[in-house]
DNA sequence: CTTGATCTACGACGATTGTCGTAATAAGGT
DNA sequence: ACCTTATTACGACAATCGTCGTAGATCAAG
């Protein structure tokens, strides 16, 4: 039932702002993380926040007269989607090609790559920890 | 003014049709990549490789009276732009953080994470030796 | 209760996307 | 040269997106 979760680009900046605030954002609040230069009309998030909500990406609550905004959907479910399409449509499914590129057309400082290192050696550990358990628990 | 390099669903499938086969494909060479069932139809693919190709993101040579077609435009820009939206509007602009989700929602066997270190060392070595030569006047 | 200010609801519009149908064109065989 | 067929060109259409203008609803102050 929840499909393809795709975002359009204002939608993905709305978005962002309530995943940052923290608490359920009004659509002046919405609105007022764009520069003034290229801040879009109130109505204009106003109604895609309506089209959003219908589409179930959004839900909001009552306050006073004016709305708060939530957000329904993960960063994860997005990231996924968006990221799969790279790897996929792109790297030809292939995930060490996509990181490779990653790493290469990033400047990295030399702590990143450490950190970065870091981040997977935790992963192998934690896979580590995990067979083992496999082989004490499902025992024949 | 090579500004935004912005493609979309059914453009990205085509580039990927392109950029997978070796020669420039004609239009039947680039539909055959779709299933039977979801195969769109001939002048669909045609319209939009004509419509790519105003935009530049595409080119074709004759062949015969078939158009033979190849891609203008580099998986590098298409992924660096992509890639630069999630991290940017999912991330806040924290490339580390994307990574950290990258490494922790794929599977990634022990000989893949394995890859990844390695890769992420060798990096490491190029930065070494770029900042000696740095060092020694190839400075810029 | 009336008024004014502030929000939300709704409709319109131009641009773009994906989709075809159909017309025009070019090659090749006979 | 003529006809068939494969290919390209063009126009149309519904759906969606971003954008507002404006109408309607709601609340607070007087």
């Amino acid at each position: 039932m929840n499909r393809d979760i795709k975002v359009t680009d204002l939608e993905l900046k709305i978005l962002q702002q309530i995943w940052t605030l923290q608490s359920n954002p009004t659509v002046s609040a919405i609105r007022e993380h764009w520069s003034e230069s290229e801040k879009p009309g109130y109505t204009t998030i106003l109604k895609t926040l309506q089209k959003m909500e219908k589409k179930g990406i959004v839900g909001h609550t009552k306050d006073g007269k004016q709305y708060a905004y939530f957000s329904k959907v993960s960063k994860e479910r997005i990231t996924d989607n968006r990221l799969g399409t790279i790897i996929s449509r792109i790297f030809s499914g292939n995930k060490i090609s996509f990181a490779e590129h990653f790493i290469d057309t990033n400047q990295f400082s030399a702590a990143e790559l450490g950190e970065l290192k870091e981040l997977i050696s935790r992963k192998e550990q934690e896979e580590k920890a995990a067979n083992q358990s496999d082989c004490e628990g499902d025992e024949k």
